[in-house]
Parts: C-alpha cells; structure tokens; sequence
DNA sequence: TCTAGTGTTGAAAACGTTCTCGACATCGTT
DNA sequence: AACGATGTCGAGAACGTTTTCAACACTAGA
C-alpha cells in the first residue's frame, strides 16, 4: 500500500502540517524535528499525490497536452513539447482520449475542462475544433482548425505550404493534379485547398472540381476517396494529399490498383512526419517543422504562465518543399 | 471560471448528490430531474474533475504511463499503446518529467508514487531502472534496464538483434568491429554487448576490449565515445552502435572528422526509430518493432486492470535487421 | 388503517493534500 | 517582573468529487 501524508505523520510523531512543511521545504519547522521526518519520508519512500496536492493547491508545475490521439502528427509535437521544456523544473502531463474523436464533437472543451485549474498551469491544445474556451488558466492552441481567435495560437504556413507543393508538380509538367483535402471544417485543410486552387489559378490550369475529393486526414477516411480519384477516366497524373498520413495511403491504394508510384503517378504530401521517409519509394512532401511547432508552443505557454496578462501571439511557422521520390516529370 | 458540481447543483434545485448521480448515470434519479440536470450540465458546459474524481473513487478508466522523457523511442511506444488503447473506453495519460534523469535516481518509483493509487487505474513504466517497485495498482514494464523481477515485462530480442547486427557486419567482411555500448548497468545494453560478443566468438574474431566503448543511449553521451573509437590507431572499419540515438551521433562525429559513411567506415544501429531512416546515408539498423511493445504492453496492462490476480508475464518479442545504406563490404 | 416495500432525494463522510490561524514556548528587553 | 517578539507546532477548513446512509413520500397489499 502507498504510504500517506498521514503515515508519515503517524510514524514521526508529528502532525501532518509539519509533515507537509518538511516535504515543500517550508519555512518555520525546527532542523531536529525536519531530519526526523525526513528520515521517515525516505524509509517509508513517501511521495506527494500528484491529485491529492493540484486539487489543493493552485500551482502544480505540471503544462498539460490535450490531442485527441497519439500518432505521428501529435507525436512529433510532443517531442518538440519534451525539449522546450527540459530543465524548466516544469513537467509534462499528455491527456488523450481513446481517439475516438469523430463522433465526439468539442472533445478539446471536455479534456481541458477535466484537467485545467486543477491539474496543470496552463495547456496546450493540439488541432482543437473549437478555439473559443473559456478557462482562467493559459492556453494555446496548436495548428487550430479553426480561424484565429482571442486564443495564442502556433501553426504553420498552411498556404504558402500547398502552393509550393502544386507548383512543384506543376513544373514537372503535371497538368492534370487531384487533391485529397481534408474535412472542410478545419482551417489548415481550407488553407491548403485554397493554395493548391491559387498555384493552378497563377499557371492557368483550369480548376476542375471533379479533381477534388475530401479525404479527412485520417488513414480510413482517406481510402476510398483515393481510390475514388484513381478510377476516374481522365485519371489524374500527380495527386497532392493534404497530409502525410492521406500521401501514404493514396500510395498504398494505387498499389493495390497495380499503379506503381512515381512511374503511373505521382503523390506529394504535407507535414514531413518521420514515417514519410520510411515507405517505398520515400514520400515527398511539404515540411512544416511539426517539431519545431510544439517546441514554440511549450515556450509561449511558459511564457503565458509566468506573464499571465501578456496580449496573445500568433506564431506562424515557414514550410519547406522536401523533394525525395514520389514525384517524377512527366515525358513531354 | 469554471463550473463545479455544486454550480449546477444551485441552478437546478438539486443537491450535489443528484448531480452526480447524473453525470455518471447511477440508477436512482426521476426522468424529470435528470433532464433537468443534464439541461443545466449542457449550459454551464461541466464536466467532472479528474483530479476531484480520482481522489475520490478507486475506477478512473485510465491507464498512465510513465516515461523518462519523450524522445523518438518513447514516441514511437505511445503511438503503439494508443492503438491499442482505441475503443477500450479507456484513457491516456503520459506523465514526463524535464528529462533530467541522470541525476535523479529512482524517478520511476517518484512518478509512479504520484500518479498511481489516485490518478490512474493501471501504470505503464518505460525503459526503468528499478522494477521492483511495490504497489496495489498493476504496473507492466517495458524494455526494463534490469533482470527479470515479479512484474509483468515486455521487451525485445536484444541478445538475437546485437548478433544479428554483428554477424552483418562480419558478413560483409569487416573485422575491427567498434561497439559503442549503452551504460552498463541497463540490462538491455549488457544483452547488446553479450550479443556482439558472441557474434565475434562464433565468428573466431578475438574480441578487442579497446574496441568498445560506454555511450550511455543519449545524444550528448555518445559523441566523445564515438570520436575515441574513430580516433584509434587501428581504426574500426565497422561500428556497431546499441541503438539509433547513439548510431546518428557516430555518423555526425565520423563526418565532422572527414569520414564518409558508408565508404570510410560503416556504421550499424538498433531500434529502428522513424528518425533513422532519414539521415544520410540511411542507417542500417535492427528493428525491434518499438510500436509493438507498446501495443502489448497497453494490452497486457488492461488485462491485469481486469483480472489482477492473473501470474506475471514475461513477452519478448523478435528483432529484425533492416538493411539501408550505411554500411558496405570491405574491399577484399 | 396499518405495514412493507419502492422510488427519489439530501446530508455528510471520505479521499490526501495545503494553508491559515491560533496556541504555546522561549528569549531578550525594559 | 512584565511584555512583546520570535520560533515551533497542531487543529481544522478547504479543494471537488463519489458514495453511504437515512429520510421522506408514495403505493400496494393485508
């Protein structure tokens, strides 16, 4: 059994107070009576409850991370998150669901009010859909779904990010370029529509809708509307995912259609995960420094808890094209 | 503010008491009351404390995880426990410190000591160095730095994995062979290291102790060993590092000392981290399916959530050397 | 009409802490 | 000798829940 407040008070002879006094270093307890408890502290390998000690206290030096899932995406964010924090005395406490989140609108909402002003100092939201929450504690959202807000926000440059990525494809001499898009209630993928609309506009190349299918970011949502995009008569030559996650997959189905990747098809994608460089043949994509997001978030977010009334930022991050081989030119 | 149990319990007539039985369902509350409640839930936007919750009442429905530090090997574990966590109704929590863990001895059995009783129903500890840790909440321990204990485990085929990578290497018919170890009181390095020594016995290579060298897994611990193996007389042509983390470093350190990998020296590591398949050359490495052990272990430990008295298990599951480019035959 | 059951509700204890407040020594000062 | 200052300590409230227990109002059966 886990030894108590109570047990180390009991075993001391001393009252709890003091106890807690020897354990947070307080000023005001006699040095016998300090190495005593101490003493006792150590045999009985007494550690403060986490829970029992945030739902007392106000500051717990813990930054809490809400995602709805972990998997590549988050994952890196996370490690960005881990290095921002080292060494800040802060710890870091990653909250998420069963991933269950389509069914489960304003998931971001109820985690954040599970945990803030108990458990942490302030938050960190991953891709939140909903960017209005009220909570006393700091929050800042990473990569919203949502347009900017009251809320200091980290993202990255979404249009900037899918323009080069069209273009490339472009000057490959693609002509005929299909777009797996994300759900169109989320900012980042509207932003990459627009810029994969905006670089056809500039090379004029007619937009055709036909070429445009929504794909969700997941890997089950993005399946069938690849496969969607490959049966079409007029197939495209390149198709450009909205994610990374979507790439790899549109690379799988056209496998499974006997199409091999980048002789009948060329797939591009975005976000530069590590499992981008890892498929076959490797995956090129638009890199958005995912890491380098988390790490500027966990940052403001320290930031935010020690100058609590400082105006919220916006922090947009630059994209980068990573050319690898799942893109060729098309013989003229 | 936040809204608390007893906010909605003032605005709808009711006692805190009815409210709760509300929010968790219980039997015991007229249809007419709970709508109401639950109408009272939905304006405020409540939602129960976890922390208040779990101080309370045993059941929390969430399984903790305990890491170091989160970093591509712990990464990649958390994506597999995710996986394997989607759809049981329960969920995450990972709990990091600042990754200061050097000079913190003990620091599963704090965390652990923080988390476990109160917050979550079962805990998950990853890479620790003590297991015998005593507690009423089931524990599972991943990839353990030490023998095997009473608690349940999961790990890879390290001896299997550093032989494979070993006898590669002697295969393409290099002889001075470097090992740059893991600190040796980790039983995961001390396997690694009784591996590459086997190989080289089976192989009738005498073994060269000079060839061997303590770099202790992280970044900033392995590049000074690295750079005194490089710095030998009789410099290895081959060096095989106990994981990816430490494989990178060498090749960073071998090229700031002029060396080309592969055809200076080559070098070979273990893990199989996302990150090493994105260096250059790509690292040829043993996989030892990270992802999966976290899948098993997020497994093993709801099963011991519901059936505690089941007996320890021990999973060892296999390794796999994957071939990239940073190694190459000697010239014969 | 009484009684036993059933359905609905609230009061209050408990979980493990932190922290305020007051109590009691002890000590130096006048 | 009296008094305030200082040092050391414990009692108890508070944090937001869950859960036990008892209370109350009915209803149905005798």
């Amino acid at each position: 059994m886990r030894a108590t407040i109570g047990d180390v008070a009991a075993q001391a002879g001393v009252s709890i107070a003091t106890v807690s006094r020897v354990v947070n270093g307080r000023y005001g307890v006699a040095p016998g009576t300090s190495s005593r408890v101490q003493a006792v502290i150590d045999d009985l390998g007494y550690e403060s409850s986490l829970v029992a000690r945030s739902l007392r206290s106000r500051r717990t030096n813990v930054i809490g991370i809400i995602v709805a899932d972990i998997e590549p995406f988050s994952a890196e964010l996370l490690k960005g998150a881990a290095r921002a924090i080292r060494g800040t005395g802060y710890e870091l406490i990653v909250y998420s669901g069963g991933g269950h989140v389509e069914d489960d609108a304003g998931w971001e909402r109820r985690y954040l009010s599970r945990l803030s002003g108990t458990l942490t100092d302030g938050t960190m939201l991953v891709t939140p859909t909903v960017v209005d929450v009220s909570t006393s504690a700091p929050v800042v959202a990473v990569d919203p779904h949502t347009g900017s807000s009251a809320m200091p926000t980290v993202d990255s440059e979404n249009l900037q990010g899918a323009m080069a990525a069209t273009e490339y494809l472009i000057e490959l001499g693609h002509r005929r370029i299909g777009f797996l898009a994300g759900r169109s209630d989320l900012e980042s993928a509207r932003r990459r529509e627009h810029g994969y609309r905006e670089a056809l506009t500039r090379a004029g190349i007619p937009f055709d809708p036909n070429l445009v299918r929504v794909g969700g970011y997941t890997e089950e949502s993005a399946r069938s509307p690849a496969r969607e995009l490959l049966q079409l008569t007029a197939r495209p030559t390149a198709i450009f995912a909205a994610n990374d996650v979507s790439a790899i997959q549109t690379m799988r189905v056209a496998n499974e259609m006997g199409l091999e990747v980048p002789q009948d098809l060329s797939v591009i994608g975005f976000d530069n995960i590590p499992e981008s460089a890892l498929t076959t043949p490797p995956l090129t994509t638009i890199d958005q420094s995912i890491q380098e997001m988390g790490y500027e978030a966990a940052k403001l977010l320290v930031a935010l808890i020690n100058e609590p009334d400082s105006h919220p930022i916006h922090l947009t991050l630059p994209t980068e094209l990573v050319v690898r081989q799942s893109c060729r030119a098309i013989p003229t």
